[in-house]
DNA sequence: TGAACTAGTAACACTTGTGTTACTGGCGCA
DNA sequence: TGCGCCAGTAACACAAGTGTTACTAGTTCA
């Protein structure tokens, strides 16, 4: 499903954004990194429905987007800190545009549905 | 997958926003709406891969978000009107944002695919 | 000695999303 | 008469994403 190219065209860069961004997870983990790094734990911690496995998995792959940096500390037991990029820092603008859409998605949404309820009695 | 409700609590507006624009199509399909209303076989032949089945179904998901409408002119052919709503028109900057950071993360990866090539070499 | 901590990997099941194909009906055109 | 236009819907196949479970190794603590 990811695109091989991305020649601009007709929206195209969004496009290749939400790919990065947009799996299930990793707005909020970015959102989580956004103000200072974490360890792997800490992380899982922050997402109880989110189990180990796909912790690891979007972790790897925003790894391989460029968007955040994984730094191993040798030590026992292990220590593995998260953190963003530069080219990840430069989603924060982005990110809370979309946390500022969202909450006025909620309420409209919610507003709504409460105009729904008021026809259905 | 869908979330019940969305107490703001780290960083889960952002994942309500993702969940409405964030899907394979919806986020093009959006900007094609940003400055002007579009009928539907007008946005199908603006993506040429998408099937029309597709597009009725993102379609018809942005309307029931609220982000759309969708308007019906009595004609023979048929006349279909998609445009934002005001909700709709809120995401204009979070979707220009997006479309920024689209096109540092393409010459970045760029860059760095090439770097990646200068190694192999 | 055995459990819990750290940060993982491997194999698999399940759910969701995406896409294909075939169909609708009224009209214009050759 | 048969084709294409418009904007769809229904039934189905397939790919991708998400999640579960069991496993790894070295260390600390009870």
């Amino acid at each position: 499903m990811r695109h091989a190219s991305f020649d601009g065209a007709g929206g195209c860069y969004i496009e290749a954004a939400l790919e990065v961004i947009a799996d299930k997870w990793k707005g909020v983990i970015l959102y989580h990194l956004l103000d200072e790094p974490k360890r792997f734990n800490e992380l899982k911690r922050s997402f109880p429905e989110l189990s180990h496995r796909i912790l690891t998995r979007q972790l790897r792959e925003l790894e391989n987007d460029g968007v955040i940096s994984r730094k191993i500390y040798p030590e026992i037991p292990p220590k593995v800190e998260y953190s963003l990029t530069d080219l990840g820092r430069l989603l924060k603008p982005t990110l809370l545009s979309l946390e500022g859409w969202g909450v006025k998605y909620v309420e409209t949404t919610r507003y709504l549905r409460n105009c729904q309820l008021d026809k259905a009695e």
